[in-house]
Order: structure tokens, then sequence, then C-alpha cells
DNA sequence: AATAGTTTTGG
DNA sequence: CAAAACTAT
């Protein structure tokens, strides 16, 4: 019999193109997940139901999945020891505290004379792989993305999944996923209760909804993906690739096998993601601070209030109001409005991006800290590849741009749906009678806006002003 | 992955 | 005089 080893599951649950069980063959496997800390709350939702679902999968194929709570430095070591491992497996992840937890874990495992084998898993390719000519990491998405096309012209075809595993003896009992109590529990009022509607966690959901979008969505892709009341007009995929329910090297192939307009666009959207990565890596303090320095002394002007209406989506600008609710009841945002509504915060409200980020990482069901960070950070200004900072959205005229005929807003702001199109960007210009026709009683129904608009472009171009005696890029 | 204000163009 | 082009932020 071949030595045991511990498969430890962490942001790649799936079965298929996994190269961590593909390393598996004949050799008795534990799977496991421990969970350390809970991500954000949608998160959370999301992955108390894959966690089930690999769970289900795996007990299929003959090794059913672990589930601990508690400290990996120690759990891991101590169940290798238990089931005689030589080795641990898991996916390479980009995070610096699950970098920093690896390095540990891999410490206290080779102490004991046992090895922690990292693979690549949830990314094309491996962020200190990528080079520039100069062999330094990039920091501007085109010259990366065309470096990273290039390499992946080689990239090689998705593994099959195991059809059989042989569960390695000696394991203790795990717990029941809802142990790990990753779901919203009374008094906390059941957020996640239109979840389920919108997404099914789990790898088969992720294929399922990976076939649905090269069906429906790919070929419309360049076209519709602005469109944030399209229902095909994005993949929907973000929170199944978080948690690496389909890698996305099965997505890159799939697209490129389904071939015709959109694959291109689409693949650089893949492509962001890894430039995310990238710089999560190299930059580990991303999430908390501006990758340029002279952002460091930005007035933003702290306020809990301003940001409590934001989050509830009660700013006055429907467009931003619709997407934060979306947000509340989805656990996701169309992308397109992830940069409106940021954008309004920090340019607008002058609220510091680090707090709007926290709101999407407790919000969203795709809450990925490189992406996250690297978006927020892109939107403020201060992100290494950054829009200059005076590129301003004025969330009317994005709404009546990317949304003209308003049927985002009307979904997501019922209130306002009864209002002529012309007036659904800006309920606050309607007149009194527009407003009554349409069922609005003003400052009831729907509140006057938060900050006027040229007023709050005019004080967001002061505040970079002040700071822009920095060494600016 | 902009916007606002100004100037020029062209029917 | 509306639309397109240009330009500063």
């Amino acid at each position: 019999m071949p030595d045991p080893v511990l498969v430890w599951f962490r942001q790649d649950l799936r079965l298929a193109d996994n190269p961590v069980l593909a390393a598996m063959t004949d050799r008795p496997v534990l799977p496991v997940h421990v969970l350390e800390e809970p991500p954000g709350g949608a998160a959370a939702w999301w992955l108390h139901h894959s966690l089930a679902a690999l769970g289900r999968a795996l007990t299929e194929r003959g090794a059913p999945l672990l589930l601990l709570r508690g400290d990996p430095r120690r759990l891991i070591p101590d169940l290798a020891a238990r089931i005689g491992a030589a080795e641990v497996h898991a996916g390479r992840l980009t995070e610096p505290s699950a970098r920093a937890r690896d390095a540990e874990t891999h410490a206290a495992l080779q102490a004991a004379g046992r090895g922690l084998v990292l693979h690549r898993n949830a990314l094309l390719h491996e962020p200190h792989l990528v080079r520039t000519g100069a062999g330094n990491p990039f920091s501007v998405y085109t010259p990366f993305s065309r470096a990273v096309f290039a390499l992946l012209e080689g990239l090689p075809p998705p593994l099959p999944a195991p059809t059989h595993l042989t569960l390695a003896p000696g394991a203790p009992e795990g717990l029941p996923p809802d142990a790990l109590r990753l779901l919203p529990r009374p008094p906390v009022p059941d957020w996640a209760a239109d979840f389920p509607a919108h997404w099914t966690p789990g790898e088969e959901g992720a294929t399922a909804r990976l076939g649905a979008f090269l069906e429906h969505g790919l070929a419309g892709y360049a076209d519709r993906r602005n469109d944030p009341a399209a229902e095909w007009g994005t993949s929907g995929l973000s929170p199944h690739l978080h948690l690496g329910e389909i890698s996305p090297r099965q997505v890159w192939h799939a697209a490129r096998e389904k071939g015709g307009k959109g694959v291109e666009t689409f693949l650089k959207e893949l492509l962001w993601r890894e430039f995310s990565h990238h710089l999560l890596w190299h930059r580990p303090e991303m999430p908390t601070a501006p990758l340029r320095p002279e952002f460091r002394a930005f007035p933003w002007r702290r306020d809990a209030d301003l940001l409590r209406a934001w989050q509830r989506g009660q700013t006055g600008y429907p467009i931003v109001d619709a997407g934060m609710r979306q947000l509340w009841r989805t656990g996701w945002m169309h992308n397109r409005v992830r940069m409106i509504a940021a954008s309004f915060l920090v340019k607008h409200l002058l609220q510091p991006w680090q707090d709007g980020a926290a709101w999407f990482l407790d919000t969203l069901v795709d809450a990925d800290l490189a992406a996250n960070s690297a978006s927020w950070q892109w939107v403020a200004g201060c992100g290494a590849d950054a829009a200059p900072y005076f590129r301003i959205f004025n969330p009317v005229l994005q709404g009546e741009k990317f949304d003209p005929d308003g049927a985002y807003v009307r979904r997501w702001c019922p209130e306002l749906a009864r209002l002529p199109d012309r007036f659904i960007h800006r309920p606050y210009e309607a007149p009194e009678a527009v407003l009554r026709g349409a069922g609005v009683r003003p400052g009831r129904d729907y509140q006057p806006p938060l900050v006027d608009l040229a007023l709050g472009r005019d004080r967001a171009l002061a505040a970079f002003a002040s700071i822009k005696g920095g060494q600016a890029a």
C-alpha cells in the first residue's frame, strides 16, 4: 500500500481539473477542510453550501470530506501524523494571511519530517512566475495581459475528475457542515433568503452556469457585458471561481472551444482576475494600504452616516441605490454598477475606499481579497494601474448610458418603477406632477440626493489636488 | 474602465 | 445651432 496523503481543500472545492487530486492516483487520501476564520457573511453562506456539495461528491467517490474548525498550523500536522501521511497536498493561495499560514504549517510539518506540497490550482498562471522583460512584477494590466496571453498558448487541457478515491484509514470524527455555523441564524434575520433563487454553489452549479453562459451569453458578451439588466450579460462565474468550484483553466478552454464573438473580451476579463492576484502576490499590503504612497495623505472625510446610507442603497442616485440593493438581496452586483457605486462612495462622498472594500467583502458571495482590493484601488485612483484621479463617474450619466430604459433601476428600486425614462436616473429633477403620477412621494418613497453631483465632483478634485505634490507616477 | 467646458465643424 | 472635436481636470 502506498503512503497515504492528506489532501487539504481550501479554495479549490472541485474534483475536475484539480491537480491536487490528480497527483493522488492510487494513493489513499484523507480530504480535509479546516475552517479557521469564517469569511464575510455572504461568502460564508456560499462556503457552507459549497463544502456540503464537495462533501457529497467526495463521499460518492469513496473518500468523504473531513470538516474541522480550528488552527490549521496545529490541526494539519496532527492529522498528517495521525494517518501517517508523509505529504500534505494543497492548492497555492495568494492571500497574505494564507501564505503566512501555509509557511507556518509547512514549518510545523517539516519539523516532523513531513512536507506541504502546493500546486497551481486557482489561477491560469502562477503569479510569481510572470515577469516583465526586466524581470520585475507587472504593474500595468495591458502588458501583463499580453505576456500572460502568450504564456497561455500552451496551456494544457483540464484534468478529468477522479472516478474513485481510496480513503486513508485513521481519520478522526469530523463536523457536519451545520456545525461550522456559516449560515445566518436567529436572531439575525435571514439576509440570504433570496440567494438560492440566484445561485447554486458547488461544482455542479458552476459547471451548469458555465454551460449556460457559453450558450446564452458568450456571443453577445462584448456588446452586453456593460448592460446591468441583461440576463446573460455576464457569466456570473465569479463566486464559483473564487472557491475554485470551477478552474479558470476549464473556463478558458471552454470559451476558446466554443469560439466566436465575445471570446477575446471574455478571456481578458479572466485575466483581470489573474492580474489582481499577481498584484496581491507582489504587494501584500494592497488590501489596506494605497499602492501609490501619496494617497496616504488623502483627506478622506470618514462619516458613519454617509457610509450607512450608501450601504443601504439610500443615496438618492438610482443606479447606485439599485446596485447596493442588488448586492444586499443577491450577494452580487454587476461589474459596471460596482464601479459606479464605488466611485460615488470614494469621490462624491469622500469615504475611504477601505470602508467600501470592507462592505463588499462582507456582502459579496464572490468576496475575493485580491480582486476586491485591486478594484477598489483602481476606482479610488490609488492603485498600481488605476484610473487617473480625475476620472469621476457621474452616476446619472452612467445610468443613462448603460441603463437607458431604467430596467435595472426599476427592478431593484421598485418605488421608482413607474417613473418615465426621462427621470428614472434623476428623480430629484422630476416635476411634482410627474412624481405624483408615478406614485412617488418625495422624501418618503425616495430620498433626495446625499450630495449635489457638481459639488461632490469639485470637492473630490480639490481633495486630489491637495495630495498631488507627492511623487505621483 | 470619464466628465465638463470650450471650440470647431458642417448642414 | 446641434454635433463633433478638443482639452483640462
